[in-house]
RNA sequence: AGGCGCGUAGCUCAGUUGGUUAGAGCGCAUCCUUGACAUGGAUGAGGUCGGUGGUUCGAAUCCACUCGUGCCUACCA
């Protein structure tokens, strides 16, 4: 083995072996275990999101298949509407083109060779992060099967009356001229202006002033309201203003709906055009006036002068045309909440037009239900708060998209305008025994990616087919996502499986963080703080990665900022860490919080630990490979710290394997580190030294420690397997069989299981008897600055036959580590030399002085120790003074406290008189 | 406006049902090329757990209030 981990060799090797031997394929069994992978967009790339969330997957996926479970994790992607249309209309548009020169079905075609030219990139970059999806099952929500789902669900829904079409006021893109679902749409405050003009009463009597945002829908007034008990306005109601600018008169009337205390209070209503104001239009039977075309343009009815200005500047000429008139009384600033286009960027506009909807609550119902009992659990579980919250109050879903990518509605009209929905034209024209004369024409518009990806769960495992790998695996074991998706993804799964497959489509929901760079910051192209997951395995150079951060910005001018920081934060650029430091970090990362910071430090500190396995297996190796490591019936006898390290094994075992089951993998990844570093390397690699090297070993010792050393690290290897795969199948080949171990892969050997007969308390306390009795010396030597080189003597004091009997057994252990040269115990009665002190329970170790330490350096280091020790006992006398406690606290509780106190007491003695022996000097 | 979350060492974060001397990683300081590893080893410094009040024998942990901060949902034109 080479003396440095070297990522790269190792994870060029392994993945595509697995990959071809089958081993990411469920090998049957009874306890079926399944993940279905949220859909990455196809043509989309990994982002540092996926590799978090597919990390904790590939995680859970390959630590139940080692368990045993027929695992499953299903692979696939989803075709993206509207970001895959826009990526390819752009591309159209640098030839010069629109969709519409190509026409439907070439513009389709085009997106479908896009599909297969960049649908690689995400499933390469899945397998560069060690992913054990099965790929023999991979698929995409515009494949065959799933599009017949999809057309099964629509059809099914629609002769239940639970999807409609009709003409309804929705959100309007008018940049990418189609509908989009409320989730769709993102409000954020903006500073705007609020315009305050006159309305002059129709006979001329007086005039009213309202209040308003958008000064241009003025032209698609159909009244003006008041609240009904405001008494400023009483006499108005009932009565006629004069539109400005139309020639129009339209009532003032009384709605509650208006807040008297907000602006004038008198609203303008324009019920074609806000939410608000359609649902007053309807309460008082108000005409629907619609001003703007699709491209957000006064539309042709309008007063000629405005036809054709876009939304910008039809405000700005109405306002001057008002203020002209005299009818503008002031502007005011404001800031008001501005709906965006989450794609597109653009302003959403409320527009009338024939759309197709989901009735909502139908479905949600049974959907609350099923967490309300239990069916699905979320973790963490406050989550479910956030999921009644929207449930409770869900909308109905607008599923059509004025687009061309996607499953095209299956719904056909006649030149009547009679709507026909069915699995095709033929289907359509049978069920309603339409003559083959009558002319029928498809629905032009296709169903939001959402409606295809809310099936994903049964539509990827054969539904409306029954097959048996429904029976299998629906529900799904988990579902791993983000809490940024709940409402899109995640609640209308559950609608949707409850519904066609009467289950729940998983039965728990683990919600993870949203990555954030390491200012918190979200990462996102336009802030050009991405990191490329890819980066951190493979490293990029400072110049390579300014480039691609800067390249293709919305905003090129953020380009030189961009450039700064990131020549700020990565003068080095970035190294490569590789896959499984990447991996082990983010799981170290995976607590309960909902941000995570990515700090290159982290995985910096993680590849080190890549390291640090790597050169204690070349440790281990050194000395096992030729050796006789105990696989025949020969005798070992296993020492004290082989006792000891199989021992904790037995307790990180148990902690890594509750950890992973509460989806805390910060927690399972923390057991690891600690065991393998400062456990097993730190100690007991240490400790075997002696052993293995005394001359004086019999040969049953050293066969015993050679065979822990193996079979502890074979173990250690298949506990880190599901966090690092690589690196563990790579050390695992090479030591498995000098732990007795057969099989292709770790990938499919058993997770370990801790034994509890090997837990050894005894050991535990002997083991902490030793390292306290090195550490005390190391304390001396580390305050003192004495070179580690220099061996020490050492004298005892104050032994107990416990110490003794420990001394015997593992002195040359302690002289080994702590660098001795003698260790001796003071006789009766003796006087030691002037010595630094340290305590092993009662046992004084001495540290004789003489030509290596300071008095006063001493003193000093004794005085610390006394002091601490004074406060602690201060405060332990304190508390079992005070009757209360003592009185009421559990007898446990009270005995540990004197126990304390007790150990603080002889301690305090001790080091006081060492103390005064010294000053005395 | 409602809902959810966060505030613990210089930084990033753990802290299980209230009972430790409040932990880790990184950073920092001192020493160390001992044959697994300088991507390393040894030792150390550093925190009145945002604030106030309460419950309790005992609070980082439970309750109330408060300050700061973040997110989500719905919104007043």
């Amino acid at each position: 083995m080479d003396k440095t981990y070297a990522p790269h060799d190792i994870e060029s090797r392994w993945y595509s072996q697995w990959e071809k031997q089958g081993y990411f394929e469920p090998k049957g069994g009874d306890s079926a275990y399944c993940i279905m992978i949220p859909p990455p967009n196809v043509t989309g790339s990994l982002h540092m999101g996926h590799a978090f969330q597919d990390t904790i997957m590939d995680s859970l996926t390959r630590y139940h298949r080692m368990k045993g479970h027929n695992t499953l994790w299903q692979a696939g992607s989803d075709h993206a509407g509207i970001a895959t249309q826009m990526v390819v209309e752009r591309q159209l548009n640098a030839e010069g083109k629109t969709r519409h020169d190509l026409g439907r079905e070439e513009f389709v075609k085009r997106i479908w060779d896009w599909k297969e030219l960049s649908g690689n990139t995400i499933t390469k970059q899945l397998r560069r992060m060690g992913t054990s999806l099965d790929w023999s099952r991979e698929r995409f929500t515009m494949d065959e099967g799933l599009s017949k789902a999809v057309n099964e669900v629509f059809v099914k829904l629609h002769e239940e009356g639970l999807i409609y079409r009709g003409k309804r006021l929705v959100n309007w893109d008018p940049k990418l001229h189609t509908a989009v679902s409320d989730l769709e749409v993102i409000s954020e405050e903006e500073q705007g202006h609020m315009w305050h003009m006159r309305y002059p009463l129709a006979d001329g009597s007086s005039e009213l002033v309202v209040a308003t945002t958008r000064p241009e829908t003025l032209l698609g007034d159909a009244c003006v309201a008041v609240h009904p008990s405001d008494e400023r306005y009483q006499h108005l109601i009932g009565q006629r203003v004069t539109l400005p600018l139309c020639d129009r008169e339209i009532p003032i009337i009384a709605d509650e709906y208006v807040d008297p205390e907000f602006g004038t209070g008198c609203v303008k209503i324009t019920p074609a055009h806000d939410f608000n104001d359609y649902e007053v239009g309807l309460r008082h039977n108000m005409p629907l006036i619609n001003v703007f075309t699709v491209d957000a343009r006064i539309n042709d009815d309008m007063p000629e002068k405005y036809q054709g200005l876009d939304r910008a500047k039809a405000r700005k000429q109405i306002v001057q045309d008002l203020d002209d008139l005299g009818l503008l009384v002031k502007v005011e600033d404001h800031k008001l909440m501005i709906p965006r286009g989450d794609r597109s960027g653009v302003i959403i506009e409320p527009l009338l037009t024939d759309q197709w909807f989901v009735k909502a609550k139908p479905l949600a119902e049974p959907a609350i239900e099923a967490v309300k009992s239990g069916k699905i659990k979320f973790v963490p579980e406050n989550w479910d708060k956030t999921y009644y919250n929207w449930m409770n109050d869900i909308q109905d879903w607008c599923i059509s998209r004025q687009i061309w990518w996607g499953h095209r509605i299956p719904a056909w009209y006649d030149e009547a305008g009679n709507i026909y929905v069915g699995h095709s034209e033929a289907d359509v024209r049978e069920k309603n025994q339409l003559p083959d004369s009558l002319a029928l024409s498809q629905d032009e518009d296709v169903l939001d990616t959402w409606f295809s990806s809310a099936l994903w769960p049964f539509s990827t495992l054969g539904w409306p087919d029954k097959t048996p790998e429904l029976d299998t695996f629906y529900p799904t074991s988990v579902l791993v996502t983000g809490f940024d998706i709940i409402f899109f993804w995640v609640a209308r799964m559950i609608m949707m499986g409850l519904k066609f497959m009467d289950d729940v489509p998983f039965k728990e929901i683990y919600i993870h963080g949203l990555v954030r760079d390491a200012e918190g910051q979200k990462m996102s192209k336009s802030k050009g703080n991405v990191l490329d997951p890819i980066d951190l395995i493979d490293g990029i150079s400072l110049d390579d990665l300014v480039e691609k951060r800067t390249k293709g910005l919305m905003q090129p001018k953020m380009a030189a900022k961009i450039e700064k920081d990131t020549r700020k934060h990565f003068p080095e650029g970035i190294p490569s860490y590789g896959t499984d430091a990447l991996r082990f970090t983010f799981a170290s990362l995976a607590s309960t919080g909902r941000d995570i910071r990515f700090d290159l430090n982290r995985i910096e500190g993680n590849r080190n630990f890549c390291n640090k396995l790597w050169n204690a297996t070349r440790y281990v190796l050194m000395n096992t490979e030729g050796e006789d490591t105990g696989l025949g019936n020969e005798d070992c006898t296993y020492s004290l710290p082989d006792q000891w390290i199989v021992s904790r094994l037995q307790q990180t075992e148990a902690s890594v394997i509750s950890s992973i089951e509460k989806y805390r993998f910060d927690l399972a990844a923390h057991s690891l580190y600690e065991f393998l570093w400062n456990e097993y390397c730190d100690w007991y690699l240490e400790l075997s030294k002696p052993i293995l090297l005394d001359e004086n070993s019999s040969e049953e010792q050293k066969r015993g420690t050679r065979q822990t050393l193996i079979r502890v690290l074979e173990a250690v290897l298949r506990l880190l397997h599901p966090l690092m795969p690589f690196i563990t199948e790579e050390i695992w080949q090479q030591i498995a069989p000098l732990a007795g171990k057969t099989g292709n892969t770790i990938m499919l050997q058993a997770y370990p299981t801790p034994d509890e007969s090997k837990i050894s308390a005894d050991a535990e306390a002997d083991m902490a008897w030793i390292m306290e009795f090195v550490m005390g010396i190391r304390k001396i030597r580390g305050e003192m600055n004495i070179p580690p080189s220099k061996p020490l003597t050492v004298i005892l004091d104050n032994v107990s036959e416990l110490d003794q009997k420990r001394l015997e057994n593992s002195g040359t252990l302690i002289s080994k580590l702590a660098r001795t040269s003698s260790i001796d115990s003071l006789a009766n009665g003796e006087q030691a030399p002037e010595s630094a002190t340290a305590l092993v329970g009662d046992m004084k170790v001495l540290i004789p002085m003489a030509g290596l330490i300071n008095k006063d350096e001493e003193l000093a280091r004794l005085d610390k120790e006394i002091a601490k020790l004074n406060n602690e006992l201060k405060r332990l006398t304190g508390k079992l003074s005070n009757p209360k406690f003592v009185d009421k606290a559990p007898k446990e509780v009270v005995e540990k406290e004197q126990e304390k106190k007790q150990h603080a007491e002889s301690k305090l003695q001790n080091l006081s008189l060492q103390r005064e022996k010294i000053a005395s000097l």
